[in-house]
DNA sequence: AGTTGGATGGTCT
DNA sequence: GACCATCCAACTG
C-alpha cells in the first residue's frame, strides 16, 4: 500500500484541489476512492482522513486467501473483455491462457481491481459497513503481525522532491504477492 | 533477467 | 493536447 497525504503531497491526486474524479477523497474516511487510469485499469484506495482533508491509501497488492478461483475467473474475464474490444475478428483462439499462479492474481493495483471486479461504480462505497459487498474486516487476533518494510512510492516520477523519495510505500517484507513497479528498485529478493 | 514500447481513454492545464 | 498512482509482450544479451 501507498499513502497519499493531502494537497501538499505533490504526488497526490488532490494536489490541484477537488474535482469530480477525486471528490471521494475529500469526504469522510473509510470509503473507497476508485479511479480509472491508462484507459484500461482501475485502482482502489481507502480514504483515511477526516472530511476536508484529502488523503488515501492505495492498495497496491493483495495476498489471496479465499475465493482463489473466483479471482482467476474475474482476471480472465477482464482480459477477455479487453481482447474482445480490440480484435474484431480472430477471437477463436486465445481464450486459453495458462493458469495464473495464486501469487500473481492481485500483485498490482490494477490487478487487485481486476481480480475483485472493482470499477468506478464502487467509488464512494463505505468499506466499514459490514453489509457492503466490498469491505474491510479486522484480522483474527490469532494472526501474527507481519513484518512491514517501507520504500519510495511507485509510478510518481512527475512529483518533485521530497515527495518523489518519501518512503510512503509500505509492504509485507516476505510476501510473495508484492507488486512489481517499474522505477526504483525493491525488486530483488527471490520472489516467485 | 532486465529493459522497452504500445495500448487506450479519462482528466486536467 | 499532454499526461497518467499500469500491465504485458517483445525485445536484448
Amino acid at each position: 500500500m501507498e499513502a497519499y497525504v493531502g494537497q501538499e503531497d505533490l504526488a497526490c491526486h488532490a494536489r490541484y484541489g477537488r474535482t469530480d474524479r477525486n471528490a471521494t477523497m475529500f469526504g469522510p474516511p473509510g470509503r473507497a476512492y476508485v479511479y480509472f487510469v491508462y484507459g484500461m485499469y482501475h485502482c482502489l484506495n481507502v480514504v483515511t482522513e477526516p472530511e476536508g482533508c484529502p488523503s488515501a491509501v492505495l492498495i497496491r497488492a493483495v495476498e489471496p486467501i479465499a475465493g482463489i478461483e473466483r479471482m482467476r475467473l474475474a482476471r480472465a474475464e477482464h482480459a477477455a473483455r479487453r481482447r474482445a474490444e480490440r480484435d474484431v475478428g480472430a477471437t477463436a483462439n486465445s481464450g486459453v491462457g495458462r493458469v495464473l499462479p495464486e501469487d500473481r492474481l492481485a500483485s498490482g493495483p490494477g490487478l487487485v481491481c481486476a481480480a475483485f471486479s472493482i470499477t468506478r461504480r464502487d467509488d464512494g462505497v463505505d468499506l466499514c459497513d459490514p453489509a457492503s459487498d466490498l469491505r474491510l474486516e479486522t484480522a483474527p487476533s490469532s494472526e501474527e503481525a507481519p513484518v512491514v518494510s517501507a520504500g519510495p512510492r511507485v509510478g510518481i516520477g512527475y512529483a518533485p522532491e521530497p515527495w518523489l523519495s518519501n518512503a510512503w510505500r509500505f509492504f509485507v517484507a516476505d510476501s510473495a504477492s508484492l507488486s512489481t513497479g517499474r522505477s526504483r528498485g525493491s525488486r530483488s529478493g527471490g520472489v516467485r
